[in-house]
DNA sequence: CTAAATATAGAACAAAGTGTTTTGTATCTG
DNA sequence: CAGATACAAAACACTTTGTTCTATATTTAG
């Protein structure tokens, strides 16, 4: 791939996710992107025909690390703490969106948070969709059990909002514990 | 109030929710909403001054009945059912959500959804809150008290997201009883 | 019923944003 | 070095926005 192509990309990226931090996405518009980027318009739709197409890449590029890793994690440990992994999903998870290199914790505080806790939501459910189907919970109220996986990352994206308001007064470890005493009763 | 005002803005706000069941939101346009409208540009904006001035009115108009109604309910009744009560107020909001004259599930189900789950669970978050206040409820694992109110608003509206998804195969008894058996354990 | 007040329609407007196209220049790759 | 490619800059038609007029219709108060 050409240098100037991942210089561009790299800076049109960059001025999006500072922007986003500032004012939400539906107000945000090409224009500014291009002046904080510093790029002529034309080189904007040449990498990116919408806005919408430009929100989806930063998407894919920021939660395909943590999902992947959780999956990993998942497809060998299990959802929850064992002997062999002494730490959950859910606590991994914490711990990676906290140690961003990328600043994946500013865009889930930021005034469109939604866009984001609803994309990073429905990877979360397909993982534990998966899980469910593999280890077959047991399941003795009878709840549907999409209603289970559901209810599950539904949750944990809601402890993860509330997390954020108050900026990371809690640790990790503390909100896997939060976590688990809300989920673990049910299953 | 004036006849015609109250009669334009019948207008507005039909035109509106009935565009928001085709469309998001951010996509559409107030001149959209006047040719729906049939009303003159002019008049829109001497009614609101901007489209997201509308977006709160109707938020307001639609839920505000809703939720003064949960919020009456449980200061008499507490939120859970008992000997008088035998619905709980989670049972009774589902119901009112279904028995709706104006079409607020579909708004809740339309694709600029999470704008009134988010409206619906902050008040609800609220609701809440004041009852575990009053109530004081045993907190026997030193959860924090914000962390099981949000938990509780939170799960409740993506069960109603849910919910929505296929299209109430539920009854609101059926989702009352799966919201009670992962709610009451943790209580 | 009349008159004053007010709500509306319609048109015109500047300003800002969108997405496309063109041309010339700079930078890569082989 | 030479051809290919990415870029900047400007111009473009188009849409949307929010404001400001004037004229007309409707309501409410006296």
């Amino acid at each position: 791939m050409d240098r100037r192509q991942i210089k561009t990309r790299r800076a049109i990226f960059s001025a999006f996710v500072k922007l986003l931090e500032t004012k939400r996405y539906e107000k945000i518009t090409v224009q500014e992107i291009l002046d904080k980027a510093d790029i002529g318009r034309s080189t904007f739709y040449a990498h990116f025909e919408t806005k919408d197409e430009l929100l989806k890449a930063v998407c894919k590029e920021l939660f395909g690390h943590i999902i992947d890793s959780a999956m990993d994690k998942t497809h060998t440990h299990g959802l929850y703490s064992n002997k062999e992994a002494p730490q959950s999903v859910f606590c991994h998870l914490l711990q990676h969106l906290q140690e961003n290199d990328n600043n994946i914790l500013g865009l889930l505080a930021c005034e469109s948070s939604e866009i984001f806790l609803r994309y990073f939501k429905d990877s979360l459910n397909e993982l534990i969709q998966i899980q469910f189907v593999n280890h077959s919970c047991r399941d003795n109220r009878d709840l549907p059990q999409d209603f289970l996986v559901n209810h599950i990352s539904g949750s944990f994206v809601e402890m993860v909002l509330w997390w954020l308001k108050d900026k990371g007064k809690h640790t990790p470890e503390e909100l896997d514990r939060y976590f688990r005493a809300v989920i673990e009763p049910i299953l």
